[in-house]
RNA sequence: CGGGGCGUAGCGCAGUUUGGUAGCGCGUUUGGUUCGGGACCAAAAGGUCGUGGGUUCAAAUCCCGUCGCCCCGACCA
């Protein structure tokens, strides 16, 4: 591909204030058509793409048959499991001509048990898993973050259908392990499975796979000792602890490194760094803290905020015998250590920070609970029988049964993960995407395109690396170094050919990779061997972090 | 669904308080000069000011309705 065929611009003006929809609507990845609706454009589904081969690889691997489900479905399917009248707006609903009752589907148990049942009529069909990739629609209250957070979105869902709990529980490991293969695959190892709760969806155990990072939406108990993972909705045993009083109504919560307030605000929300003020609670022995910051458009009241620590009682914080250092103040570092706490609820965008960890693990009881934000990047659920006793699915057992079958379900979203990759893999310039889903393996930059030799060269390189195999973005364009480099940043690609009359003169392409990991010569005639080599470096380093299929 | 904000050129915005027939930056087109981290000069194109109605000699500007988008909550596989 020749960047000056390339449908989309680049923007140089930031755009938002999420990284990965920032640089993804400035890189002419995505463009957005309404509220949490959008249109990818070329490097964007080319990234979808690679994402959705993996998927399919890893789901046909634990022996997954793609399938494909409808997207509208009438109202009758979804009443057959009782859903139609469960689930509330977030299913959009609508009349065709006749005045039939429809709904698009936002998830797909139903149609799922509806094409297995009378095809798996015997118990020697089982176990099988479907799986199909595909548009979902849900009417979100709020989508916000770019992919992070949309009402429409492609999605990889699988439904397995078992005998018994033993052998759900057997697949569900499989699955297990295919996930963090994916993730790994997609070149996000750092992906964690927590705990989740199962919601809507029904079902006893279900594990979500969260990108750890703080923009993200969900909160997070973690416990270094022990390993205790949970999201802080499923973590049930962490609301009887005494910190359930403040942890309960905190919305959110960070966790990090020595920040400055500013460094606070950053995180919390865009526009506070510049008109912040904050009232600082110090206690002097053990250097912990509350302070409480506000935008500086929000007048605080102190003594409401006072009575409001002494009623949330954060066992870690001991007001009566705190200083207040109050007034509107500048950086302060907070310890290494903190963990913030920020309320909305209290007085406007009113937000608290706590200076110490003292929760006690559910699990290990020992006070070493970290909450940490996370990306929902994935879930799995055994689902039991609920689907299949509503809607009468059966098979007939060794002993002549009728039996429900056990169902368990698999997702992830394709968007959502390209856009975690991004949040995950990026620097001030641009996305540096894993060679794995990157839109291309290797951008040419022909600088002084005017040059016939240069010219020359470039299309020489391009096509040597295509037949190889090369997926090769070449960008072709007579505009300046600057402009040109800051383009590929964009782009993202992993590797970088660089052709010059500067470096033609010397017979050589400059090589560097996009994390600024390396940058060499190559002498003109080796450059397509030692570039097929650097690419399958890469990904050897991708797969080295794969663990084994089970 | 509550609270707040915004719809003006492809993108980002000013102009609205105090009505007078639309402007800036980036981008685009053309010509020239530049050339390894978003170059410079010159010329040019591009907008029924979200939309419907009202007031007025006159509306981007004032009034009423409506649609859409953003942020903060509520909610949520």
């Amino acid at each position: 591909m020749k960047v000056s065929q390339l449908l989309g611009e680049r923007y140089k003006d930031r755009v938002a204030d999420i990284e990965s929809q920032n640089l993804m609507t400035r890189g002419g990845y995505i463009k957005q058509v309404g509220n949490g609706i959008y249109s990818l454009l070329p490097p964007a589904k080319r990234i979808q793409n690679k994402i959705e081969r993996i998927l399919r690889e890893e789901m046909d691997l634990i022996d997954g048959q793609e399938v494909l489900f409808p997207v509208a479905m009438p109202a009758a399917l979804w009443q057959s499991s009782g859903r139609w009248d469960s689930i509330g707006s977030e299913l959009l609903r609508f009349k065709d001509r006749s005045g039939a009752d429809m709904c698009l589907g936002m998830t797909h148990e139903e149609a799922a048990v509806h094409m297995a049942n009378n095809i798996a009529g015997t118990y020697q069909k089982y176990p099988f898993m479907i799986y199909q990739i595909q548009t979902k629609f849900r009417d979100e209250p709020r989508a916000r973050g770019g992919l992070i957070r949309v009402r429409e979105f492609t999605m990889k869902d699988a439904y397995s259908f078992h005998t018994s709990q033993a052998d759900l529980e057997q697949y569900y490991d499989r699955c297990y392990r295919a996930y963090e293969r994916i993730y790994a695959r997609a070149g996000i190892p750092e992906v964690i499975a927590v705990k989740s709760d199962s919601g809507m969806m029904g079902g006893k155990v279900s594990h979500e796979f969260m990108l750890l990072t703080d923009i993200g939406e969900d909160t997070l108990v973690i416990c270094p000792e022990c390993g205790y993972r949970a999201n802080m909705e499923a973590a049930e045993c962490i609301v009887h602890n005494e910190a359930d009083a403040v942890l309960k109504p905190l919305q959110s919560v960070y966790t990090g490194e020595a920040k400055t307030i500013e460094d606070v605000c950053l995180l919390l929300g865009s526009k506070a760094e510049k008109s912040c003020k904050a009232v600082v609670y110090q206690r002097n022995a053990d250097d912990s803290f509350v302070l409480i910051f506000t935008r500086g458009d929000v007048e605080v009241n102190e003594t409401k905020l006072t009575n409001y620590l002494k009623a949330a009682v954060h066992p870690a914080v001991d007001i009566e015998n705190a200083n207040l250092c109050a007034g509107n103040i500048g950086p302060v570092e907070l310890s290494a250590k903190a963990t913030v706490l920020f309320d909305r609820s209290l007085v406007g965008a009113t937000n608290l920070i706590c200076g110490a960890n003292k929760e006690a693990c559910p699990s290990c009881h020992r006070h070493s609970i970290r909450i940490r934000r996370g990306i929902e990047v994935g879930n799995i659920f055994q689902l039991g029988r609920r689907y299949t006793e509503a809607m009468g699915m059966t098979y007939d057992d060794e002993n002549g049964n009728r039996v429900n079958p056990i169902m368990g379900c698999y997702g992830i979203g394709v968007g959502r993960l390209m856009a975690s990759v991004c949040e995950e893999k990026h620097d001030q310039y641009g996305p540096i995407w894993p060679i794995t889903i990157a839109p291309w393996e290797v951008e040419i930059c022909a600088l002084r395109c005017d040059n016939a030799q240069v010219k020359a060269e470039a299309a020489s390189l391009y096509d040597a690396l295509t037949r190889r195999g090369a997926e090769v973005l070449l960008d072709d364009r007579a505009v300046s170094a600057g402009f040109m480099f800051s383009d590929a940043d964009l782009f993202g690609c992993p590797v970088r050919v660089i052709i010059s009359p500067k470096t033609l003169g010397r017979g050589v392409i400059e090589l560097v990779t996009r994390d600024k990991s390396l940058k060499e010569d190559v002498a003109l005639a080796d450059a397509p061997a030692r570039i097929m080599a650097l690419i399958q470096e890469l990904k050897d380093q991708i797969w080295a972090k794969v663990p084994e299929s089970i």
